[in-house]
RNA sequence: CGGGGUGUAGCGCAGCUUGGUUAGCGCGUCUGACUGGGGGUCAGAAGGUCGGGAGUUCAAAUCUCCCCACCCCGACCA
């Protein structure tokens, strides 16, 4: 029998990065691998999350005058091949469907039949069949513009995949926006952008970088990709929304054609932008230690869980009315617009067992009531953002009323923290030797074939100017890449004119680089 | 699709080189008792086509051949 770990999970962080996310997610029971290679199911845990994450968006998306609808998961082959770019940016990782029918083979096994006459592919995104639609719906620019939104499944056939962060097929929502003209197109694609950011650091408590993709970067057909960045406890980036400017290309390829007000045809401009399930791939690399899920409380699918101690109280009956009581006086309270959500867990369990469980769960609050705190009328109470030994009794009425303010300290903690472990690992670059020395671990592995490399590295500020082959380069030899070009005022230094760190080049700024999902 | 590896109980593995009675171990699971506010102890129980097929042999988890699946690395990616 191993010794007892010191940690709800294994391994640590700092011993294993990777195999530690896998440990979370299953401490957590946020979801599992499925039969289908790739594919994932998601458990109600994890569910239960993203539905909170949609709850959110969907007022943001609403609030920016957006509406709801949903298109076909079917994409005939033929529209996916309208746009050159996306074509190819596509077109290697998409599921196909052939037949519409089994029929039983001589050994008495399903087969294929009734080959389709055009194959349809299951959409790995939108816009093509989005596209062919909106040509119908626009004929004059008193139909602009559209703004739509759709929840849904898309499948990129992906080689390697891990729970959340990259799987066949995953959640999303999909914006798609027709404009009659390009800047009202411009300006829808960078305020979904800051939606993007707003929900990530108010309600996912994750600091995020607003920049712009490079070429090689940029989603198939678009003129340009936006998107937001954050940084996870292994320091690599994670790219955590994108918001596309698609100029006239998808408008062209789908024939969305207006007139105009002085009677002229002419295309509109579209957009197109995205979050997906990969986001609580991103909460977990946020936030999480190693006893498991913490929770952002915003976002927690319960902000309290109460564990009534039954096991040598004379009358539990009355522990357990007094804790169903306080259930409910905690739900009259509200957090953040929203009732606090409460799990009451008498379930039969050993203390140890139970108290951990919610541990790896995350919940932001716990109590455990017995009936020495029933009888002081208070509760016994820890955080998940303190030590799991860090308890303490709080008087029943005072704990109430104070319940709202410390979910929501708890949830300003959270991001900064995330934001102080981010900021410290920030290094502006002024030449390549250093460049490479920040990129290469300790023990100078240079790939992950030996096992997980020593965490290292982070984000670097550094100047380049664009060189395409350059960032190829970079990318073969150290597995770096550039992440974006930050916005105006997301990164300090980052605005000034330079030098190029590869080539000496003239640079207009400095860009962020960094190892990435 | 290239290179490497692994398939034995729900999970993790031993056994295989040197074939030999009812195939083991750890964890987990279930039941019960004692317990219990840092995940406890004891007793008992369930659970296996040894990835599949063919062959060699008196005898195959073990040797041979074929097939299948999965994993890791590379190329590609939200």
């Amino acid at each position: 029998m191993p010794p007892k770990p010191k940690t709800a999970v294994s391994p640590t962080r700092e011993e294993n990065y990777p195999e530690w996310y896998q440990q979370v997610i299953k401490a957590a029971d946020l979801a599992e691998n499925s039969p289908v290679r790739g594919c994932m199911v998601i458990k109600p845990w994890g569910y239960a999350i993203w539905e909170n994450i949609q709850r959110v968006l969907d007022g943001m998306f609403k609030a920016t005058g957006h509406r709801n609808a949903y298109f076909p998961l079917f994409i005939p082959k033929s529209y996916l091949e309208k746009e050159a770019q996306h074509v190819e940016g596509f077109a290697k990782e998409c599921a196909v469907v052939t037949h519409h029918r089994l029929q039983q083979g001589k050994d008495g096994k399903l087969v294929p039949a009734g080959e389709l006459e055009e194959p349809l592919v299951v959409r790995p995104t939108s816009e093509t069949i989005i596209g062919e639609m909106y040509a119908k719906w626009v004929q004059s620019y008193r139909d602009l513009p559209i703004l739509i939104n759709q929840w849904a499944n898309v499948v990129r056939w992906e080689l390697r995949t891990r729970l959340f962060l990259r799987t066949t097929e995953f959640l999303w929502q999909e914006g798609h926006t027709a404009h009659a003209t390009e800047e009202e197109a411009r300006v829808e694609t960078m305020k979904m952008l800051d939606v993007y950011a707003d929900f990530a650091q108010n309600f996912m408590a994750m600091p995020v970088l607003k920049g712009k993709k490079t070429e090689g970067e940029r989603f198939p057909g678009a003129v340009d990709t936006f998107c937001i960045e954050a940084m996870m406890q292994d320091r690599k980036a994670l790219q955590s929304g994108t918001s596309h400017f698609l100029g006239q290309n998808f408008a062209k390829a789908s024939d969305i054609k207006f007139l105009d007000e002085s009677g002229q045809l002419r295309h509109a401009w579209t957009t197109s932008w995205g979050v997906s399930t990969r986001l609580i791939g991103g909460l977990v690399m946020t936030h999480s230690d190693d006893d498991g899920l913490i929770l952002p409380p915003k976002l927690a699918p319960a902000h309290v869980v109460i564990m009534p101690i039954t096991f040598k109280a004379e009358n539990p009956g009355a522990v357990l009315e007094y804790c169903q009581k306080l259930a409910a006086e905690l739900r009259a309270q509200t957090f953040a617009g929203r009732a606090i959500e409460v799990e009451l867990d008498a379930r039969d369990l050993r203390g140890g067992d139970k108290v951990w469980s919610w541990v790896k769960k995350g919940v932001p609050i716990r109590l455990e009531i017995g009936p020495r705190d029933m009888a002081a009328d208070s509760v016994f109470m820890a955080r998940r953002d303190k030590a799991t030994n860090e308890k303490a009794g709080v008087p029943r009425a005072q704990f109430v009323a104070s319940v709202a303010g410390m979910l929501q300290e708890m949830q300003d903690n959270l991001f900064a923290r995330a934001k102080a472990y981010r900021d410290a690992n920030f290094k502006v670059i002024e030449n390549e030797a250093d460049f490479r020395a920040y990129f290469t671990p300790p023990g100078g592995a240079k790939d992950e074939s030996d096992g997980p490399t020593p965490i290292h590295g982070g984000f670097a500020i550094a100047h380049f100017n664009g060189d395409k082959a350059i960032e190829e380069k970079i990318r073969q030899e150290l597995a770096v890449t550039v992440r974006c070009i930050p916005l105006p005022g997301q990164v300090s230094g980052a605005d000034e004119a330079g030098k190029c760190i590869f080539t000496g080049q003239p640079s207009p700024q400095r860009v962020v680089w960094a190892k990435a999902y």
